[in-house]
DNA sequence: ACCGTCATGTAATCGGTTACATGATTCT
DNA sequence: AGAATCATGTAACCGATTACATGACGGT
């Protein structure tokens, strides 16, 4: 626990995947690539040094092994559910998200849109058909309303994206 | 000109934008406003330090008032102008965005996807009715091809995002 | 026993954001 | 002439990406 800090996207992305179970980064590493990674990535090196810094700040508890490898098991303290809670609940305002279209960016440059647009299709459609493909597998399960939801908005998003690049064609 | 880095897109906005005309960094904070940044904001600080980087690599050439304010005027070189083009024509392959919503990634964490969906479809709204003014202020005009086409990119994505939102109320 | 790959972590670098600061203009 | 706002820039901090490094384990 020290100077205070504006908590980050990422401290939340911990914080959220730590209240559902304890673990180590590694372990977060692994619970981002099983489904936010598809829409908000995050490198493992910043899974270690969030979690220490959360631990230092109070919102974690840090248990290490004393044995083997010495891994470091964290978990969400009081302090750390309050904190994400909060900002579940808070800002229905909604700040909104930046497109940040690499592809988009080359044609506002100059770009010829129309190979940029070929680009597009095929990769949005490659995506799309994973995250279709994904969804099949999941529906099987009770899939947790969260990931659910954003799974159809990744597919949703990317359907509309290889339309408008389409168009450009 | 010194060690070599790989450009980042920031690099790639400052060049993109002298191309057309020189300026000074004040000059590029304004340009970006006027068009570039409903889609990808840039800090003004990063005009300033950007642009010496780049004239320090050899992609600008850097001219300084001797009296009065002593602005910096940046204009791009022969090896500037190529590192564009070269950048603006590779990669047809195409780097996919990644979503990176805010709202979503609290729908992910366990907010309530009601309460989020009611922001997001408010704040979406908003923006979409900005983008279609706009586009009614330029269409008297001849757009630029890119600028036009990211134009239309934003007024399409806030539509479907309107939609995907209130289709979770 | 060796090799490759997965597991696990630390260190260094660097771009980006925030904060600070001051010189011109314009308006009242 | 004073206040407010626009113009213009620098400095410090910090999170994020990249690179590096080593331990365990499964297979041949």
């Amino acid at each position: 626990m020290s100077g205070d800090r504006e908590l980050t996207p990422t401290s939340y992305i911990v914080l959220g995947l730590l209240a559902e179970e304890p673990g180590t980064p590694y372990d977060l590493k692994a619970r981002v690539a099983a489904g936010l990674g598809n829409f908000w990535s995050v490198q493992h090196a910043q899974l270690y040094t969030e979690t220490a810094r959360l631990a230092s700040e109070g919102f974690l508890d840090e248990d290490r092994e004393t044995e083997g490898r010495r891994r470091k098991t964290y978990s969400i303290t009081k302090a750390g559910r309050a904190a994400l809670s909060a900002w579940l609940d808070e800002d229905a305002v909604g700040e909104l998200p930046e497109i940040r279209d690499p592809g988009l960016l080359k044609v506002y440059l100059g770009a010829d849109p129309k190979v940029i647009a070929a680009a597009q299709v095929a990769a949005h459609k490659a995506r799309l058909k994973e995250w279709e493909n994904l969804k099949v597998a999941l529906s099987t399960f009770e899939v947790p309303t969260g990931p659910g939801i954003t799974l159809d908005a990744g597919i949703n998003y990317a359907r509309v994206s290889v339309k408008f690049w389409s168009s450009l064609l």
